[in-house]
DNA sequence: AAACCGGGGCG
DNA sequence: CGCCCAGGTTT
């Protein structure tokens, strides 16, 4: 037997318990006052979630009503010079949205006669509008249904339900849509997205959220779990991965060995030091060299930076004797450690050997 | 100094 | 799909 919708017990009496807990909530805390509200006219949203896209509400609102007294329709952006519109962006950044803002202005003058049109697809196709500020139109200036995901809601629903991953990623994104779809109400959903805005923008701040003051505080898994700084999970750092290297400073008398690198790869066709595998023992790839070694010592370490990766160097210098068949190699050579600066050596190299330079009387 | 932010564009 | 970008603000 299936429980009537709403029913006590039921998961949409649940849902909708949470629903009317967030707007009890937007009732007394939320935001009533933002320019973009009086009259919260589809063309007015639009305009205030483009600002709102890259910069705070503080920092929007005198840029909101310079744009509005100069273009107070769609039709007055789309006949405004671009130039004109720029110089009302400048100082907010990000001029793409500016030029997104202008082009699609000059489509809903040419297709759809001035006003935006009220299909969720429809304004999702205009340049500069995705689907949250689609939804965002289509709920705060339409007062239709919808959905909307910014930032702030993001944060609030991944708190609330501990959703792992950052959300970037297409399935955690996937995740989040799944939950917001799930809890937007059709009754009052307007004020329903303007809470979890405010809520995520005032209460469930991303480094030090203010649980205590959040209607959500007992159904939140994050605030459950301790640590509700923990989400949303941060965009995986690019660390670049760190490798290990062996150098060799092979030095015979007051020569040091040099080897030419492959013209291709890291520090392509530039003279370097030979290299080992960190673990393995230098003694014997001396001895590959036809070396013999008489005496070693290990250097202190060196870091080097490339764009993808960070490259510990462990040099390690051997005192060597015998000729060595290495020489008659087009790609190797005997370098006088007082000219070392007669070949293209990467930066690195050159730090090794100049150190052997001072440390060679 | 580094993280952040929605949409667009690219491979 | 995953990745990068734009630029000013927050942390």
């Amino acid at each position: 037997m299936a429980d009537r919708p709403g029913a006590p017990g039921t998961e949409e009496e649940a849902v909708n318990r949470t629903r009317a807990a967030i707007l009890a909530w937007f009732d007394r805390h939320g935001r009533h006052d933002l320019p973009w509200q009086h009259p919260a006219t589809p063309y007015r949203v639009w305009v205030s979630e483009v600002m709102l896209q890259q910069t705070q509400v503080a920092t929007v609102v005198p840029y909101f009503h310079r744009f509005m007294r100069r273009f107070p329709s769609p039709r007055a952006l789309a006949d405004a010079p671009q130039e004109e519109v720029l110089a009302l962006w400048a100082g907010l950044g990000y001029y793409a949205r500016a030029r997104n803002l202008h082009r699609a202005a000059q489509h809903i003058r040419d297709q759809y006669g001035g006003e935006l049109p009220a299909d969720l697809d429809a304004l999702e196709a205009l340049p500069g509008i995705g689907r949250s500020t689609a939804g965002a139109i289509h709920s705060l200036g339409q007062g239709r249904r919808a959905v909307i995901l910014d930032g702030n809601v993001k944060r609030v629903l991944a708190r609330w339900h501990a959703v792992d991953g950052w959300p970037g990623r297409t399935a955690v994104a996937r995740r989040l849509w799944a939950l917001a779809e799930h809890y937007t109400p059709a009754h009052r959903c307007a004020d329903y997205n303007q809470a979890m805005m405010d809520l995520g923008a005032t209460v469930c701040t991303r480094r030090t959220p203010r649980c205590h003051e959040c209607p959500l505080q007992a159904r939140c898994a994050g605030h459950a779990s301790g640590r509700p700084e923990a989400w949303p999970t941060p965009k995986p750092k690019r660390r670049r991965p760190l490798r290990q290297t062996r150098m060799l400073i092979l030095q015979h008398g007051d020569r040091v060995l040099l080897q030419r690198r492959p013209p291709s790869g890291v520090w392509g066709g530039l003279w370097s030091l030979p290299e080992a595998a960190v673990d393995a023992d230098p003694k014997s790839a001396a001895a590959a060299l036809g070396l013999k070694v008489d005496q070693a010592g290990h250097w202190p370490p060196l870091r080097h930076a490339f764009s993808h990766f960070e490259l510990d160097i462990h040099p390690i210098h051997l005192r060597v004797s015998g000729a060595g068949q290495a020489v008659k190699e087009s790609d190797t050579l005997w370098q006088s450690i007082h000219d070392t600066g007669a070949r293209a050596v990467a930066a690195p190299v050159a730090r090794l050997l100049e150190r052997l330079r001072e440390y060679t009387p």
